[in-house]
DNA sequence: AAAAACTTCAACCGCCGAGGA
DNA sequence: TTCCTCGGCGGTTGAAGTTTT
């Protein structure tokens, strides 16, 4: 019964590839073309394990790959599908050409994670430190309340401070900067990660509920319950806002087999709706075809980038600096009073914080 | 100049779903 | 139906390189 096994890992070479193994790989995939990866190693004359020649060619001899440094496009592009879909690396590396999943991944943790804290942005839920101090939140309630409030606070705290539980909150409490930064965060900090969560992160949402519908549903509904303190008051504000992950106004953390999907948030909006519209005509399309045409990428990414993007050239919402409060993207014109006023929102409730709790804001200050 | 600390990233590990035997 | 491999995936490791002390 079965198959027989691939290779007898105790008897094949690991570590580094060398160039002459390399180029037995690319000697045998020019004139065999990609097939069994089992049968790889010995028809290619390589001592290795069929999956580690499948790893060696995906990550690194393909010829389409790009070895040179990511660009600050496609910096920004991880960033704000992480923010959509968190380590759905494959997925990210897919809307990144020349670029593999392990590329992805290795540069999201060695590098933007870093970045990100350094600007006092949580990586894990691409939120300011100072929005998710605020959010955990109704700080003022939980010092004139009884322990119940207190326990609930902590309790959301926590979980929002672990909500992957892979990563556990190192991001906000340790790291070289992180202390810093989420007590004295720079009040432009908040502009910039309320364009964050306005507007970008949202850019290519239709896509990816389209595409990707049935992967990305439970994952952003983990979101949801990490944010369960939050609310909204209107549609179009659900749309600017990281609340948006909830569907109502005090509302229980949401489960994966919640009835509310992303669909419900877009079709709602009368700008992205069309679009939303168009794409499911597209996924329909695909649908029949089995695959996502070139075509039907490029259009997408055509919205992503001229639609729903500032307008300004600018790739960079989180190099911007120059976003005030009132500035919103196309994208948010249609609810502009409501994204300003959740932008102010965020600054009265960091005001509010830094006057109740002025010990926040001295750097001595230790948790 | 040398050691320690830190960073990078290729490679591995283990899990999962699909599908072959 | 069961057992197994394959291919794909995300998480982790550790060697090599770089920077700091």
């Amino acid at each position: 019964m079965g198959r027989p096994p691939c290779c007898d890992k105790s008897n094949v070479k690991r570590g580094l590839w060398t160039a002459e193994e390399d180029a037995k790989i690319l000697a045998y995939v020019s004139s065999h073309g990609i097939g069994n990866w089992t049968l790889v190693p010995k028809k290619a004359g390589l001592n290795r394990c069929g999956k580690s020649c499948r790893l060696r060619w995906t990550n690194y001899l393909r010829p389409d790959l790009k070895h040179d440094d990511f660009t600050p496009q496609e910096e920004q592009l991880i960033i704000n599908l992480h923010k959509a879909v968190g380590s759905r690396w494959s997925l990210i590396a897919r809307q990144l050409p020349g670029r593999t999943d392990n590329d992805v991944k290795n540069y999201w943790n060695t590098k933007l994670k870093k970045k990100l804290s350094k600007m006092g942005i949580d990586p894990i839920t691409h939120k300011s430190f100072s929005q998710i101090l605020s959010e955990y939140g109704n700080i003022r309630g939980i010092s004139n309340n009884n322990g119940n409030h207190v326990a609930s606070f902590n309790k959301n705290f926590n979980s929002t401070l672990v909500s992957k539980p892979e990563q556990p909150s190192s991001s906000v409490l340790t790291g070289p900067s992180s202390s810093n930064v989420i007590l004295k965060p720079p009040i432009e900090q908040v502009h910039e990660n309320s364009f964050i969560n306005n507007s970008h992160s949202w850019e290519f949402l239709p896509q990816f509920q389209v595409t990707n519908h049935d992967i990305l549903k439970p994952y952003l509904f983990n979101e949801v319950s990490s944010s369960s303190s939050s609310s909204c008051s209107s549609t179009a504000t659900q749309l600017n806002s990281p609340q948006s992950y909830t569907c109502q106004e005090s509302q229980p953390p949401l489960t994966p087999s919640s009835s509310c999907f992303w669909s419900e948030f877009l079709v709602n909006d009368p700008v992205i709706s069309a679009d939303f519209h168009h794409l499911q005509q597209q996924q329909q399309h695909q649908d029949s075809h089995g695959v996502l045409s070139s075509t039907s990428i490029s259009t997408q990414n055509n919205i992503f980038h001229g639609k729903f993007t500032s307008g300004n050239g600018d790739f960079g919402p989180y190099d911007h600096g120059v976003m005030n409060g009132n500035q919103t993207n196309s994208y948010a014109d249609a609810s502009s009073s409501s994204a300003s006023s959740f932008v102010d929102g965020i600054l009265d409730k960091d005001r509010e914080m830094g006057s109740q709790f002025p010990q926040l804001l001295d750097p001595s200050f230790d948790y």
